[in-house]
This record gives structure tokens, C-alpha cells and sequence, in this order.
DNA sequence: GCCTTAAGGGAACTCCAGTCCCGATAAGGG
DNA sequence: CCCTTATCGGGACTGGAGTTCCCTTAAGGC
């Protein structure tokens, strides 16, 4: 409710976008490293190199300095496969996923930032954007099969792409089940199939 | 590696486990008030009205007490419905955890043992455990019902009851999509659909 | 190129989570 | 019932995360 101008927002160029830079990247690396709960925010500015005074000036707590990297990675969303067959493009989208998630520092980043979700209102929003953007990109693959004849019509596109992710997270974080590609191809061919059998509207 | 034995297991009877059980209620309380960042081992002592010392000594850390407490929570599986019906059992497993996960108290307390065991190894280890548990309970109603002739052999039961619960936990935790009876519905007959179609071995 | 002031950064300070010490209480074997 | 000692618990202590103060640097308008 105060007027006051956030730190960072009236001279955004030059070093004030360096510093931003710097910092995004060492709270990646430190989240990767010690997950969310050893997220300092004093390491994070001696491994960007920053002062300390900086980053609690900017970002003032982990939640919002986790929020902050979600937005940045939500701005770099990567396109879609299209290979004119869904079954292949929501194969394409599980291999992605598992491939992101056992990536030695992808996988923990992920981890990290779920976590702050968990504990932070500001990150669950930038986390719920984060997917919003990703869901979207992906559900052109079903809207364009509807389109050819391969999905039912009313086939909610977004839902069939959620659920291609879904066991591979309830995996990653609810039952520890290896992550591989035959667990990829399995999470697509079951979305597929719901979606197939029209049951995902 | 030290073979000093854990404080509490030479004399688990009467003080020792009375206060094990204030412990764990305090923690449960503090876990869904304030999340699993928010859990202090102090607060929680003063909640079970146990001494400070008392606490840091048994348990030491959040991650331990969030585990000794989710094994606790393991020994008290409910059991699993058996209609004689696979679609009506998965669809009472598919609301019981919407109920679960929206339940002011619980699914608070969820979100944060979720957190704790992306936090914390030892938690991380006593989560698969609860989940396994849980999971093995219900994987009955879709091995009888492969016996019964309604799914086809080699269905991989466990895989089928995660299927039901993965969507549910995708909303909750990854796109914040509404978590009510027709989602429970909908992850419940898209799990039936993919085992139907032969796709979960 | 100059000037205003937004933003950065060093250093001292505060506060409290977590530790340590030691006396008090009661579990459990005899 | 008594004795040994495991366990509990109050209170002092400590280290480091987070804050504050104030000087330095450079962004951006002219």
C-alpha cells in the first residue's frame, strides 16, 4: 500500500541489471545446490559477487527471490515440438519433463523451487505462472489434433498436458519411483488414452 | 556409526512416550499453521508444553521431526473401499484424497511434509514410505479387479492408484487448479481409461 | 558533459534459533 | 519398595541471519 518504489525499478539499466543478472543466476546455483531451505541470502550475494545489503534490500526474503527466478525462467519458455501426431508430441513433452527433472541440476533446481512454493505465498503464484506459461505453449499439440480428427472434440487441452506431467512430479516428489524414459513414454501413452477415451473435458 | 543409543529408546514407556505424542501433535499443528519453514523446534515445544531441551535432544532438526512424524501417520493407514466395482473404488480413492488435500487442517499439514522431504533426506525417505503405504493399501481394488476380468492382466496395480492420485497433486502443488469432486472424478476415470486400454504394466 | 539521486556496498548492531550445562524427575529392574 | 540412571527441563551462552546506518558509485535526464 506504500508508493514507494521498489529498489531497482526507477534505474533499471546498466548495473542495476547486472547485479539482477548475477544474483538470479548464484540463487539458481545455491538453490541447486542446498535446496530451498539453505537458500541464504547472504551466500547468494557473495557468489553473484554482490553486496549483501543488495540482496535484502531487492529481494528481502527466499520466497520472493524464488519467486523472482520463476518469473525470469517463465519469460525463457522453449516451443513445442509438432509433429503433426499427438502421440509423439506428448511422448516428446514426458521426455522433456523427465529429462528436466533428472538433470543432476535442473532436477534439484525444480525441487527447490517446489519447495518454495510450499512455503511462500509470492513463489506459489510466480510457480503457478511458471506452468501456466509452459501448459499453454504445450496444448497447441492436442488443440491441433482435435483439429485433425486424432482426439475427440471438447478434449481439454490443457488437462491432457497436465496429465502427461502429473505422475512424473507424483514420482519425482510423493513415491520416489525412478524417473526414465520407459516412466516418460508410460505418463504419455496414459494421458493419451484418457484423452483418446474422451475422458478429459 | 557412534553406538550411543537414541534418547527415548532405553525407557520408551510412560514420560518418554507421553511426550512423544504431545511432540508430534504440536508438530502437526505447527506444520499447518506456519509450513515446514515455519516449523521452529522451539515453538514446538512450547505448543506440547514439553521443555525446549527436550525436543532439539529426541529430534534435533525439523527434518527428523517432520519424518518421525510422518511415520507415525504410516501406522494409521485407513482401510481401502471394495465395491466390487474398480471404476467406483478408484473414484472413492480419487475423492478421499481431494478431501484429504482440501481439508483446511490437512492439507495444510500435506503441503508441508511435502516441503520437508524436498528439504531433508531423512524426511524425503519417510515420505516414499507413507505414500508406498498408502498406495499398496488401495493397489487391492485394481489387482481383485483384474482377477474379476475388468482390467487386463498385467496391469501394474501401484501404477493405476498413483495414476489416480498424480493429477490431483499436479493441481495442488504444481498449477493450482481447483481440487473438487469433478477433478477427483476426472483423475479417477482417466486412470480407469489408461488401465483399460492396457497402457499401465 | 554535468547534476541529481537511485541504487550499491561496507561494517556495526540486534535478536533469536540452536547448544550446552547441570540439577530434577521418574522409568523400570531388582 | 528402593536404587540406578535414562530422560526431562530451566537457564545461560553463542553464532550467524537479517537489519540499520551511512558513505560511495553510477544511471539517466538535461
Amino acid at each position: 500500500m506504500s508508493d514507494a518504489v521498489q529498489p531497482g525499478a526507477v534505474r533499471p539499466g546498466g548495473r542495476t541489471a547486472r547485479v539482477r543478472a548475477a544474483v538470479l543466476r548464484a540463487a539458481g546455483d545455491v538453490l541447486a545446490e542446498n535446496g530451498f531451505h539453505g537458500l541464504d541470502l547472504g551466500e547468494v550475494a557473495r557468489v553473484a559477487g554482490v553486496g549483501r545489503t543488495t540482496v535484502y534490500r531487492r529481494w528481502g526474503s527466499p520466497g520472493a527471490l524464488a519467486a523472482d527466478l520463476l518469473q525470469d525462467m517463465a519469460e525463457r519458455s522453449l516451443p513445442r515440438s509438432r509433429h503433426g501426431d499427438v502421440g509423439r508430441d506428448l511422448r516428446d513433452n514426458a521426455r522433456l519433463v523427465v529429462r528436466t527433472l533428472t538433470d543432476p541440476r535442473q532436477g534439484r533446481l525444480f525441487k527447490a523451487l517446489i519447495a518454495a512454493a510450499l512455503c511462500d505465498e509470492q513463489a506459489a503464484r510466480a510457480l503457478r505462472r511458471f506452468y501456466a506459461v509452459r501448459v499453454e505453449e504445450w496444448a497447441g499439440c492436442v488443440t491441433d489434433a482435435v483439429e485433425r480428427g486424432e482426439l475427440p472434440p471438447g478434449t481439454d487441452a490443457r488437462r491432457v498436458i497436465a496429465a502427461v506431467s502429473a505422475p512424473l512430479y507424483y514420482a519425482l516428489l510423493n513415491t520416489g519411483e525412478p524417473l526414465d524414459e520407459a516412466a516418460a513414454d508410460r505418463a504419455a501413452a496414459a494421458a493419451l488414452a484418457a484423452a483418446r477415451a474422451g475422458v478429459v473435458r
